[in-house]
DNA sequence: ACGCGACGCGCC
DNA sequence: AAAGGGCGCGTCGCGT
């Protein structure tokens, strides 16, 4: 073990984006001039430049004609007992609708082979008979099903041949996840780079639509084609080889466990629920839609009033000397001078939807003054809501509605595919740096969740219903397992309220007196105030949150939150050790380790207070080391001595001396600062995460839920829905449940979750709501129409 | 026309 | 001196 317990962990923030900068000139897409250029010429071009840069594979290549031949690569393959494996498709991304080109595998002892089965005729269009069929692919992976499979984002390799070939097959390695799992913080895990990083720094770069220049792969000539098919496959396998290398090494033993039991499994997992996909119920989409639609316009139109009313302030103001200056706007921290002066910068009527326009609206025509001296002209919610104009009201009310229409209700149906009317969003399992899935196209992990009327979108299929559930409080459960906490514990074990537990723990009161509601059901409004700021708190602490926040999040003085901090690491001491412990460890090793080894590489937590940087030269980090000029090191060793011990007021001064002899000093506080933050919660967030993605795992390999023909259709970080056959659903919800409890037994903890079990997503919710309407008065006719049928019975079901 | 940063805001 | 963790997306407004 080297000096940093890692050899990964080296590489600092400043580094890294400095990296990111370099990355950015990677080949563009390249212009549409098709008129111009001949395809002739075109290909002739490419073939040039092929071979120019892959040449050199050509004699480990080969291209698959007959089935023969395939039989006999699959063949060998089972014998070494291990292949790389990867598709290619006809530009397109989209398993659901792409048409499959060919396939690459290598394994050991053989040239990569490339298996066109879709290349056509560049002149007539027609594909060339003596190819591979789907068919014939579908067969041959079948044969692999006792082979190890290595991919590079195999999640897509897998859609594919599930969708062209309607084959499957188990993903023993994926380099990209094992790439990141070793170094969550490199600028990249693609194949490409990764093997330039990794296994040869002198391999030029490439990339297919800057060897093809966007043509159709297609009417490439395979022969052609395959040295870079097939090299992608090889270079999967050199990458394997090499990660396999790091990770049977004894430091790195938990990582191994954590890609066999969780992060590989969790690939075919996730490329099901995306396959899937998840339904909208159009009838309701539509009707939410209207609804919207008119709340918006009424409330356009109280605006347009307001701005009618204000119209001879506005012209006045424009007048004004300071209307006509030219405003400045922040880039990277440094305030630059607009070409527009503020009056032009104002519309006609002002655009009330940029922040630009609202912030003079407010701050110069209306006067109103600072309300946040961080952000001085600053027009988010909070900063909204302090202000008392009836127009301030109806702009927060605009922007509600306008981000509901358009970021969801307006935008999801619209992202439904064509094929089958659903949304298939992307679960990426490499998009966070702490183990969490991210999501996108759409992001389902944003639908919002106050406004039930959004989620209700969702619904199960015809035949089907959803079945879901969530971890109550996963995270403080897990803070509970690392610490062993023995007042959380005993109140997990009882089953009582978290939040009135701390809030007993720190103001040293009775368990009670910290309720929404006494013993006996009474209201009691002091315990309901504290229990809601001991909700805060557990944020806070989990967060690294400084007590001024926290103050004004608990709505106390900064002094009370002093206090409560203070009495929360008294109160419970196995908590404050285990996160002093955390942080202790982090800054001693460079990085923290999740309940089942996951890590979070935290780098900046070595860097030292200050760092230099030369004018023309690369930055001085004394754990990489310096550029080696005796020169510098003197001048750095003299600031060095001089920043010791130094005020915050001289440090202006001798960062602006330095500056003088060409010398930069960059103050890492904020980086360091903000790591240790960082290390406490990525421990309980990844731990979490893992164990969502240990259930998820569970769940989709379970008999039980195979029978019950139970689907995952969504996870949302600590909620997990699928569907499965509406006869099945209290079979299924209790079975979920159960995998989930027990999917984690090593916590140790008691857990806890709450299953639901409905056609629409949040649908027991909604109609809950709906009955409270009708407890407030409104008509029973009025109240049942409009709503989906489910809804409907649901509604009779809760008012009986 | 497009890329990008900043902002604001949706979720856990 | 002060510092809330992890995401994605739509809009605006500038720059190319």
């Amino acid at each position: 073990m080297n000096l940093w317990g890692d050899e990964f962990v080296v590489e600092s923030s400043i580094e890294k984006s400095k990296k990111a900068l370099d990355k950015v000139n990677s080949p563009k897409k390249v212009k549409k001039k098709e008129s111009k250029i001949s395809i002739e010429e075109k290909l002739f071009h490419i073939e040039k430049s092929v071979y120019k840069i892959l040449g050199k594979y050509a004699d480990s290549t080969i291209v698959i004609k007959s089935k023969d031949e395939y039989d006999s690569y699959i063949d060998k393959c089972k014998t070494i007992g291990i292949v790389a494996l990867d598709t290619e498709t006809n530009n397109s991304l989209d398993p659901l609708t792409c048409k499959l080109m060919g396939l690459c595998l290598y394994t050991e002892g053989m040239p990569a082979a490339y298996i066109p089965v879709n290349h056509i005729n560049k002149d007539t269009g027609e594909r060339l008979s003596w190819q591979l069929t789907e068919e014939d692919i579908k067969e041959g992976v079948e044969k692999l099903n006792s082979v190890k499979i290595i991919t590079h984002n195999g999640k897509f390799d897998y859609k594919v041949l599930k969708c062209t070939c309607n084959c499957t097959f188990p993903i023993y390695w994926d380099s990209q996840v094992a790439a990141r799992i070793l170094n969550e913080n490199e600028w990249s895990a693609r194949l490409k780079d990764q093997y330039v990083m990794k296994i040869d720094p002198t391999e030029e770069k490439y990339s297919i639509d800057h060897l093809f220049e966007g043509l159709e792969y297609a009417i490439i000539d395979p022969e052609l084609f395959a040295l870079y098919a097939a090299t992608d496959s090889y270079k999967t396998y050199r990458l394997y080889q090499y990660q396999f290398k790091e990770l049977i090494k004894p430091e790195n033993k938990r990582l191994l466990s954590l890609l066999y039991d969780v992060e590989f499994p969790i690939i075919e997992v996730v490329s099901e629920m995306e396959l899937d996909g998840i339904a909208l119920d159009k009838e309701y989409c539509e009707r939410l839609s209207k609804k919207y639609h008119h709340k918006l316009d009424i409330i356009n139109s109280e605006l347009n009033k307001e701005l009618e009313n204000l119209r001879p302030q506005i012209t006045a103001w424009k007048l004004t000397p300071y209307a006509q200056e030219k405003a400045f706007r922040i880039v990277k921290g440094e305030e630059v001078q607009n070409k527009k002066t503020r009056a032009e910068q104002l519309e006609d009527p002002p655009a009330l939807t940029s922040p630009t326009q609202l912030a003079i609206l407010l701050y110069d025509i209306l006067k109103v003054s600072v309300i946040d001296k961080n952000n001085p002209r600053g027009t988010g919610e909070d900063i909204l809501k302090q202000i008392d104009l009836p127009i301030v009201k109806l702009i927060i009310e605009q922007r509600t509605l306008l981000k509901l229409l358009d970021a969801f209700i307006d935008a999801l149906p619209k992202l439904a595919s064509e094929r089958d009317n659903k949304i298939h969003s992307n679960f990426n399992q490499l998009g966070t740096d702490t183990g969490r899935f991210s999501c996108t196209n759409p992001n389902l992990q944003q639908i919002p969740a106050r406004n039930i009327e959004v989620r209700m979108m969702f619904c199960a299929d015809p035949g089907k219903i959803l079945i879901g559930a969530d971890y109550s409080q996963q995270e403080p459960r897990i803070l509970t397992a690392f610490s062993r906490d023995h007042k959380l514990l005993e109140s997990y074990k009882a089953g009582r309220d978290l939040y009135a537990t701390l809030g007993s723990g720190v103001y040293g009161n009775d368990y009670w007196e910290n309720m929404e509601h006494w013993e006996d059901g009474s209201d009691n409004l002091e315990g309901k105030k504290r229990r809601k700021q001991m909700k805060t708190l557990y944020l806070g602490m989990s967060y690294g949150m400084g007590p001024k926040k926290l103050s004004e999040d608990m709505h106390c003085s900064l002094d009370e939150a002093i206090k409560i901090v203070e009495d929360f690491h008294t109160g419970f001491p196995e908590v404050s050790d285990w996160m002093r412990k955390t942080e202790e460890e982090a800054c001693q090793k460079g990085y923290v380790e999740d309940f089942w080894g996951r890590r979070r590489r935290l780098p900046d937590l070595l860097l030292p207070e200050y760092s230099f940087k030369m004018e023309n030269k690369k930055s001085f980090n004394p754990l990489i080391g310096s550029s080696g000029n005796k020169v510098d090191e003197e001048l750095i060793n003299k600031y060095k001595n001089k920043l010791k011990n130094i005020s915050f007021k001289d440090y202006d001064k001798v960062k602006q001396e330095a500056k003088k002899e060409g010398l930069e000093i960059i103050k890492n506080g904020g980086f360091i600062s903000r790591a240790k933050r960082q290390c406490v919660n990525a421990r309980i967030q990844g731990s979490a995460a893992t164990m969502t993605k240990k259930a998820m795992i569970a769940i989709y390999n379970d008999d039980l839920m195979k029978k019950y023909n139970f689907r995952l259709l969504i996870g949302v970080h600590d909620e997990l829905i699928g569907q499965c056959d509406e006869q099945y659903a209290k079979e299924a919800s209790d079975r979920l449940v159960y995998l989930m409890k027990t999917c984690a037994l090593d916590l140790n903890v008691p857990i806890k979750c709450d299953p639901t079990i409905e056609k629409h997503w949040y649908e027991e919710e909604y109609s809950k709501n709906i009955v409270k309407e009708y407890n407030s008065g409104v008509s029973i006719d009025n109240l049942v129409q409009n709503h989906p049928e489910s809804t409907r019975e649901l509604i009779v079901q809760y008012l009986q």
